[in-house]
This record gives C-alpha cells, sequence and structure tokens, in this order.
DNA sequence: GCACAGATACGCT
DNA sequence: GCGTATCTGTGCA
C-alpha cells in the first residue's frame, strides 16, 4: 500500500468558510504515523460561522485557550476533546475571523485495516462514519492541534468530484437557539458513509 | 428503533 | 470545585 497524496497548497483554505465546506467533500484527508498510512474521503463536513453562529465555540467573538487557534491563520487543524472522544476541524476564514469546519465523516480509503484495528471493529460503515469516530481510526488526537493541513503528518490532498452535495440542518446543537436551523452542514449525496 | 450512561477538558462561580 | 459539551457504545424492545 504505498499511495502517495499530496496536500492541498494554503490558498486552498483562503475560500469563503461555507465554501471550502463544500469543497472538501470528496477531499482525501490523510494522517501518516509510525504504523503506517491512512487516508479517506470526506464525506461530510459542517461549517461554524464563528460569531454570528450560535453554535460555535467562538460566537460572539469568544477567545479562550481553546478557541483561539480559529482567530489564526486557515488551513489549521482545531482538535476538540468531548467526552470520551475527540472531533477534527479545518480552521477557515482570516485571521481574526473564527470559523471552521468541522470535517464529521470519511470513507475509508487507505490503511484500512489499521482503522479496522483502532476501532476494534470490522463493520466498514461503521468505521467512520461519525466525527469521533473518524479520529479514532485515524489516529488523530490533541497532539494534532495547531496542526497545518497542507503538510504531512496530518494533510488534506484532492479526492474526486462529488456528483451531488445535499445540506441540511447541523447535528448535535440542540441547545443553540434558532442557529440549530441553519442548514450549515453538507454531504455527499447519496454516500452511504455519512454519519445518518 | 430508542434511551442512557460514560468519563474528560475547559470555562465559569 | 461544578456543570457542560460540535459524541459513541451498549442494552433493551
Amino acid at each position: 500500500m504505498e499511495e502517495r497524496f499530496i496536500p492541498l497548497g494554503k490558498s486552498f483554505y483562503k475560500q469563503p468558510t461555507l465554501q471550502l465546506a463544500k469543497a472538501l467533500l470528496g477531499c482525501t484527508l490523510v494522517k501518516e504515523s509510525e504504523e503506517g498510512i491512512s487516508a479517506g474521503y470526506i464525506v461530510e463536513t459542517e461549517a461554524y460561522m464563528g460569531p454570528e453562529d450560535r453554535a460555535a465555540h467562538s460566537y460572539g467573538n469568544r477567545r479562550t485557550k481553546r478557541t483561539e487557534i480559529m482567530f489564526g491563520e486557515h488551513g489549521i487543524a482545531y482538535t476538540y476533546v468531548i467526552h470520551t472522544h475527540c472531533l477534527v476541524n479545518v480552521v477557515s476564514g482570516p485571521l481574526e475571523k473564527p470559523e471552521a469546519v468541522l470535517i464529521r465523516a470519511i470513507e475509508p480509503l487507505s490503511g484500512v485495516e489499521l482503522m479496522k484495528k483502532r476501532r476494534g471493529m470490522e463493520d466498514l460503515r461503521k468505521l467512520t462514519n461519525g466525527p469521533g469516530k473518524l479520529t479514532k481510526a485515524m489516529n488523530i488526537n490533541m497532539g494534532d492541534y495547531g496542526r497545518d493541513f497542507s503538510q504531512p503528518p496530518l494533510y488534506i490532498a484532492p479526492g474526486y468530484v462529488p456528483e451531488n452535495i445535499s445540506s441540511g440542518p447541523r447535528i448535535g446543537i440542540d441547545n443553540s437557539g434558532e442557529a440549530k436551523g441553519y442548514p450549515w452542514r453538507f454531504w455527499v449525496a447519496g454516500n452511504s458513509f455519512v454519519s445518518r
């Protein structure tokens, strides 16, 4: 399994967050480690629009140790621990604009055996169809906080261009007032690896 | 299918 | 110190 992936350059992350969320669909998320390389197509994302978005950690420009990274440069990894799991975001927007795109699901592409081993299960469909699942499968954790997505060991490479993209309300933000209705969740239509 | 417990970093009192 | 969070696995119907 000697596949090579070429990271997308910094300029890719310059586009507006909502557009980036859609552009990321079909791209390849790659993580290299001592155990080997694992990669998968991104099939589901969510946009978090910073100050105006009640569901975002950076709502109202709340700047803390955790959200600090979102105020910085685009194309950086924002990893976040919740309960027993870890989630990964791509920081978007220009400096001082705390926007981000959450990666919710991927379709296993490379290093599948490694993912199965890390997840401790065989069911391909359930391997990475959720934000906490894919991070475990790809061994993404707080050690990846602040990592640059345009170079190894954690990066995003071109993949395929999805035929159809669907959008709808985001998930897991019930206590976020009217923001929970915003259709800022995007997924590859018809792909069975999306979370729900 | 649905409800529920799990177990951790962080922000607020 | 305590309550909350961009969730998941499990147990039961």
